[in-house]
Parts: C-alpha cells; sequence; structure tokens
DNA sequence: AAAAGGATAAAGTCTACACAAAATGGAATT
DNA sequence: AATTCCATTTTGTGTAGACTTTATCCTTTT
C-alpha cells in the first residue's frame, strides 16, 4: 500500500515480527531464526534484518544474544517514554500566558539531606533557588531548586528575578545524566499558600537530580497544581 | 582503548558530536555539516555517520529532515524512558514476598464516565475487577480495572481468584497501544480503607488505558501505597 | 566432577554503492 | 505580490559482502 517499491523494508519485517508475536505463533521465550536465514524469508539482505530486530530487541520485544540467537521477551519490558516538557512549552500547549516569578534565591551551606542525597562533601555550598510557574494568574507548579556552587561558579552571578532557574541551567551548563522521580506528596502549609489549594491536599511532585560526569549539578523539587497529569502514549 | 580496530564506529561518531553540542562549540539550532562531508572528516562511510546522527536524533539531541539537514535541538527534549514493571516483579525486587487477593469482580454495563473515556458504544459491557497486591502483609497497590468485553470474549470465564487481571490479560490478549497517566489523588473512605492509610492520605495513582488495533481493550487505576516512587535514570 | 580451553555460530558493524523520498528555495507563472 | 511548479539537495533505506566480537557449547584436561 504505502511503499511504491517492491523490496522488503525492515519496517515490513518488524510489523510481521511483532503480528507473530501477538498472534502467539511466536511463543515467549520462543528463538527466532537467525538472521541469515530470516532474510532468506523475506528475500532480503541481512543487513535489513538485523536493523529490523535490532530495533524491535530497542523496543523491549526481543532479546538477542551473540551465538545463543535472538529470543522473544516472556514479558516484554516496554518502555513508557516521557518527553520532559520545559515548563514554558507546557503552560503555552494548554493555551496558558506563561509567568514566572522568584520567591527567594540565597547562598547557603548545604542542609544534610542534600548532602546525603547528592553525596556532597560536608560544607558544600549551594543555591537555594525557590521560585513559581503560573499559567495566566494561576498557580501551576512551584520550584524548589538547589545547585551545587561548586559545579557551576557560576551561578553565584546568576540573576534568577527574570529568567528560571533552569532555562538558566539549560543554557549555561550541559548535563550528562538526570534521575528522575515522580510521587504523590502533600500540600504543607507554605506550599498550600503558594499553589493555593488547601493544607493536606495531594501535590503531584517530581524530583530531578543532574549530574554532570559524575558531579551533581542540582537537585529540584517540581510541584504541580492540582489535578495536573503527567501523560504519555506508547 | 576498547576498540582494537582502526576504523571509526558510530559509536566514536556519537561521542564526539555529542562532546561537541556540550562544549558549545554546536550551538542549540545550528546545522551540522550534511553527512556526506561529515563521512569525509571522519574518515568513514556515509553509513557510519547516518546510523551516528539517526540514533542522537531518536535519542533527542538532533533534528533531521531531508533536504534542511540536522540541527542541534534548542531544548534537547530528552526523553524519560520509564520501564513499567510487573507488580510482582516490583514487589519481589524490593525484597517483598508477593501476594495477590482478588476484591470483587462483575460484569456489568459500562459506567458513562468509562463510555466516554474509552470510546464505548452506549450500552457495552464491562468486567470490573478490583484487586489487591501486597508486599507480605502491607498493602501495595490497588488495582481497580475495568476490561471490555467485546474485546476480549474470554473475560466472562476468566477466574480472578488466583491471577490478576493484568497478568491473565497479558496472557491472553496482545495490546499495540497503551496511554499511561501519573497523578496524584486523594485516598477516599473506600481506598483508605484498602491501602490501610488515613482518609485524605496522597496517593501514587497510575491509570493505564490499552488499546488492541484502536479498540479498547482496558482501563486501570492502579493506586499505590504511601511513599511509592516512580524513579528512572536516564 | 570440576575447571580450562577452543571451535564455531550468531549477532555487530563497517565499506561501497545505488536509488528513493522529501522538502526547500528559487524560477516561472499568474 | 502571490502562487505554482520544479530542480536540487539532503536524508532515508536497500543490496552485497567482509570482517569482528562475543559467548555458547563441547572437548579436553585436571
Amino acid at each position: 500500500m504505502t511503499q511504491p517499491s517492491d523490496t522488503t523494508s525492515y519496517k515490513d519485517i518488524k510489523q510481521t515480527v511483532l503480528r507473530r508475536i501477538r498472534s502467539g505463533e511466536l511463543q515467549p521465550d520462543a528463538l527466532l531464526p537467525n538472521e541469515q536465514e530470516l532474510a532468506i524469508e523475506f528475500s532480503c539482505t541481512r543487513t535489513t534484518v538485523n536493523r529490523a530486530l535490532r530495533e524491535l530487541a530497542d523496543e523491549g520485544y526481543l532479546e538477542r544474544r551473540r551465538k545463543a540467537g535472538t529470543r522473544v521477551l516472556s514479558a516484554p519490558h516496554r518502555q513508557a517514554r516521557f518527553t520532559i516538557p520545559l515548563v514554558r512549552d507546557e503552560v503555552e500547549a494548554l493555551g496558558g500566558t506563561y509567568r514566572y516569578a522568584l520567591v527567594s534565591s540565597d547562598l547557603q551551606p548545604a542542609p544534610d539531606w542534600l548532602s546525603a542525597r547528592l553525596a556532597l562533601r560536608p560544607d558544600q555550598n549551594v543555591m537555594h533557588v525557590r521560585c513559581m510557574h503560573y499559567s495566566g494568574n494561576t498557580p501551576f507548579q512551584f520550584e524548589d531548586r538547589w545547585i551545587v556552587v561548586d559545579s557551576v561558579p557560576q551561578v553565584e552571578q546568576a540573576d534568577f528575578s527574570t529568567i528560571g532557574p533552569n532555562d538558566w541551567l539549560v543554557q549555561t551548563v550541559p548535563f550528562t545524566n538526570v534521575e528522575l522521580t515522580f510521587l504523590a506528596s502533600r500540600a504543607d502549609a507554605t506550599l498550600a499558600g503558594f499553589l493555593d489549594v488547601p493544607e493536606g491536599e495531594p501535590v503531584f511532585t517530581a524530583e530531578r537530580i543532574t549530574w554532570l560526569q559524575g558531579q551533581p549539578v542540582t537537585f529540584a523539587k517540581m510541584y504541580f497544581a492540582v489535578g495536573y497529569r503527567m501523560t504519555t502514549e506508547f
């Protein structure tokens, strides 16, 4: 239908293999024919088969091991991919007008819990920034962020009154590793005030730790407005 | 070090390009040389360059368009990949003993909100299953699930007293599309009872809708025990 | 029996080349 | 000035073949 050419595409092979898995023709743990044989079956080259199987493995359907061959994963560990949007984009995508406001920003020694979490040496300084993100006049997200001064010395000169710490960091320092956590937390008095919700309200929360080649860069807690949903399709 | 051969691998190219992005040598929005030119620079074939750039694009660093070329994404929309674990695996990974208990299961016409959510015709029947997942004797997750009978007729004969509806579905019906949502909800009296928490407690919640080629198969709400954290690294 | 070693099968990747598909930017037309 | 159209560039994907790497499985040795 869609392919005017008469050759077998790696996409065709992916589809066919997927169909065989779904139909039960290929049971969990079953060993697939090797690339050579599949190439003959689909009358294409091994290169094409390789790409198809490689992608299916990447998507979590198959497991491949040299010499051992390719197997159907018994419990396909399918992965949900969340694209983490920038707050501004998210607000605007929802039709709102993005507005940013700095709450506080000060330099201080890292509190113990943070030192433990980021494996900091005692007495390392951090910049503590708290800020609000609004959609129009409605609170959208309260951000509570710590930036490790030793990893980002420029932070001492940064002015967070007009630019959010996340935007500033993205422009300023690269990062290599991220740990992202979602959880539900309870609004204490302070948070309830910022988000304009009753105290005790459940608040969807994301924590994000960022490293640059093993060096901790920043820890952020993001508290979302009531009713926030983090959705993905796959 | 690791590559004994003297050829340039697509991995080398990926690393080099990533380094250039991180170092600022390649600014956001910058246009990369085309594959031909890069192939000459790295003294390898265009095929190899293609694979490197294709993967970097897939990982969210680059944007590629035919004829327009390859650009550095200004805000790399890096994606978090959550591997959605089976409850049993998750409990056992945390060192607990998994235990399952059926709460209720009955056949009924789909409630309006569900019909709307899954685009069901009026009067379609669903199997409503509620069950608990424990770690030892501690509640771990309360699952509230609806299964569309027209999509999975076998469900009328299924016995959910010993096997969880999720496990049963995985074994029985394939699926093609999933929508996954995370949110924070408030424990009402019923839920508080099941999870053994005070009423009003914030509860981390996941909703999952599954389709098979456009046909809605099942809708599930999973309420997690207090303190649950969904974490990923990337 | 257990450990060590080696032949071999399977996936992993590279080269070299060809043609396909898309979309941009400019030329031609209205 | 706007629109249509088309040549050209750039990525996308396929073929054919070779060599590399890994790890399994079998054989041999301890």
